[in-house]
DNA sequence: TCTGGGGTCCTAGGACCC
DNA sequence: TCTGGGGTCCTAGGACCC
């Protein structure tokens, strides 16, 4: 790593990336089905309802912030009228899907880099008038699928993001805005704060500010052997790139190299079995992933961490891994390594409020390197069956109706335990404020009356 | 009572080897 | 008295993103 792996590119140069951005994703998911919340200030919850995850323009505008808990605002949101859903993800991952269908079928190259967001390479496209293209893409994702967008475009992907930051907040953009002249990348990097730069986060701006630097253009202007020595080769990167370089690749943001299943408990758990219980439940989610993906993984790690907010109990976190002498995706190969890593990882006395099962040294599952000491080819080929079978199970008929039983034990069902009675992990997770699965159950459906 | 979840990458420092 | 040095691998921790 050094200089020699950036991929110089100079502003003319022909390349331009776009960037399409749901505006206010969730929000916008829920008032698809919700019209007659357009206007109204809406906020959407993480898992258990804990904190503020998405909000509408009319809630930003009344001061709450994203990672705002949940308890600090209520008695504030019924005074404001604030309208609050619980995370509703099987409509939020349905509805995302069709606009990145459309994105794909509209765009040479697309990358999705997360739920709501896709980079396109528009390398092709350079006889094209680009900002129109983003303004009839807009257009299109609108009608079809009720969900409003923004579409940055630049020389860069650094640089596409500012654009679109500007799509957004300017209503004289329409939603779309293009970088395309050393002009407009000057006066854009001149009105941008330095801490909405992508790539730089709130520790990099504190250190930034201490020595003056306030706008994008600013740390432009540092020498480039200072940003260096001041953090690393990614702050060095995003400082190349919003001088016009492009040098962070979309290939090497492709392929998963690691797969979490991690939740926060609605309530401190003490016990280790019932500890042992959700990290075999994350272990057998995590495992699903990595074979919808058609992958392997050689490491199994766990991590266990107690309430950090609460300061008045003892403090207690780690994480543990187990290697697989042989790379695997089957459920019982991960659920007992994960149990393995957690059996040295426990201590009593603690209450646990997160925990969490990460996959890594994932690898394509056709190119599996068998070990000749642990290889039992009918084993696997047994085991990997009952998986296929699992699977398709949960697909068709919901997910968690075959789990392993691990995923469910309790050594003391009490009366006040429902969360572990009642089976389905997914029960365990307060969301009260859920709104319908409009898309993908058909009780769901939306009716006239 | 109540504070998200799923990812990425880099760096520093220790262990170990020759 | 005087106690090498460079390379590699691994891990924990910390930054970032949405």
């Amino acid at each position: 790593m050094g200089q020699g792996h950036f991929h110089h590119q100079r502003l003319e140069n022909p390349i331009m990336y776009a960037i399409v951005d749901c505006d206010n994703c969730y929000v916008s998911c829920e008032r698809v089905f919700r019209p007659d919340l357009n206007g109204q200030p809406v906020v959407v919850l993480s898992n258990n309802d804990g904190c503020v995850v998405a909000r509408s323009n009319e809630a930003k505008a009344l001061g709450i912030k994203a990672g705002m808990p949940y308890y600090q605002l209520r008695q504030h949101f019924s005074e404001q009228q604030v309208v609050v859903f619980s995370s509703n993800y099987e409509l939020y991952g349905e509805l995302t899907a069709r606009v990145m269908k459309l994105v794909s079928d509209n765009a040479p190259a697309v990358y999705r880099y997360s739920i709501d967001e896709a980079f396109c390479d528009l390398r092709g496209m350079q006889l094209w008038d680009l900002r129109q293209w983003g303004l009839d893409l807009r257009a299109k994702i609108l009608k079809y699928t009720g969900m409003p967008v923004s579409i940055g475009i630049a020389p860069t992907k650094t640089l596409a993001k500012m654009a679109s930051h500007y799509a957004k907040k300017f209503p004289g953009y329409r939603h779309c805005c293009i970088i395309d002249t050393g002009d407009k990348r000057h006066k854009a990097l001149q009105h941008y704060p330095i801490d909405e730069v992508w790539g730089i986060g709130r520790q990099y701006t504190e250190r930034l500010q201490t020595i003056g630097i306030q706008t994008a253009w600013d740390f432009c202007q540092m020498p480039r052997q200072r940003v260096r020595s001041m953090f690393n080769v990614v702050a060095e990167r995003t400082w190349c790139e919003l001088r016009g370089e492009d040098c962070i690749s979309i290939e090497e943001l492709v392929a998963k190299q690691s797969i979490c299943t991690s939740r926060s408990f609605p309530h401190n758990l003490t016990d280790y079995v019932d500890l042992r219980t959700s990290v075999c439940h994350f272990a057998a989610r995590s495992a699903e992933k990595l074979r919808k993906q058609h992958s392997v993984c050689a490491s199994v790690s766990v991590f266990v961490d107690t309430n950090r907010f609460r300061t008045d109990l003892p403090q207690y976190g780690g994480s543990d891994t187990e290697h697989l002498l042989t790379p695997d995706n089957a459920s019982q190969v991960i659920l007992a390594a994960a149990t393995q890593c957690l059996q040295r990882l426990f201590r009593k006395g603690f209450a646990y409020k997160r925990a969490g099962v990460i996959l890594s040294d994932i690898t394509g599952a056709d190119t599996v390197q068998t070990n000749l000491f642990d290889y039992d080819s009918t084993l696997y080929q047994r085991r990997h069956r009952l998986d296929q079978a699992i699977d398709r199970i949960n697909r068709l008929n919901g997910s968690e109706t075959v789990v392993i039983a691990a995923q469910q034990y309790a050594t003391k069902p009490s009366a006040d335990d429902k969360t572990i009675q009642q089976g389905k992990f997914r029960d365990s997770i307060r969301h009260d404020l859920r709104s319908p699965a409009y898309t993908t159950r058909w009780c769901d459906i939306l009716s006239s009356n």
